[in-house]
DNA sequence: TTAATATGTGTATTATAATAAACCCAGTAA
DNA sequence: TTACTGGGTTTATTATAATACACATATTAA
């Protein structure tokens, strides 16, 4: 059974992912984006699975402690395959 | 010591990753951006590590297998968040 | 009931990402 | 040399994300 995975499907989980965060730190939407410093709206455009900018979903993931996870996986990808033709 | 990882490292990390992609598959800016059916100057800024937007992030994702693994990891943490209240 | 809070939505404006087209400057091959 | 290619940049325009504000609908507490 093939099963596709849309660039849809990852915004929209995107969006859960933050909800489930907020929920976890027991934030309404507009105490992060007062907190993140932007607007309850652009919180909720990207919960709902609507396109937004990294920035956005850099500043929540940083917000909820996910961002240097995040940037410690791009890293050790980008390290792998940087030294890859060396061996 | 002390090392916080900022949003604009990560910006620039995920610049690296497309252009290491890239040099995998291969491929020119132009011709990724072909590809991808956008232009070579949102490729340009993505990789110099300006802001983009998710859509681009995983268009690109998508292109070069990525979009599946991060897409099951995201859905991996909200199951897991989410079922946590029932046990 | 009323009041307060959280979320979803609508509209208008502003900021900025995306685009197209043209340049420049390496390298590199003819 | 000349011609081609890849990558970086500029400019002007278009598309759209972000913003501020208001309003509606739950839901919850007083």
């Amino acid at each position: 059974m093939l099963e596709l995975v849309t660039i849809k499907q990852t915004k929209e989980e995107l969006g859960k992912w933050c909800k489930l965060q907020r929920g976890r730190f027991e934030l309404s939407q507009q105490e992060l984006a007062d907190q993140l410093g932007i607007s309850r709206y652009t919180i909720q455009k990207f919960e709902s699975g609507k396109n937004s900018t990294i920035d956005t979903i850099l500043k929540i993931a940083h917000h909820f402690d996910d961002l240097e996870k995040f940037y410690k996986g791009v890293k050790a990808y980008n390290e792998k395959n940087t030294n890859r033709s060396l061996y």
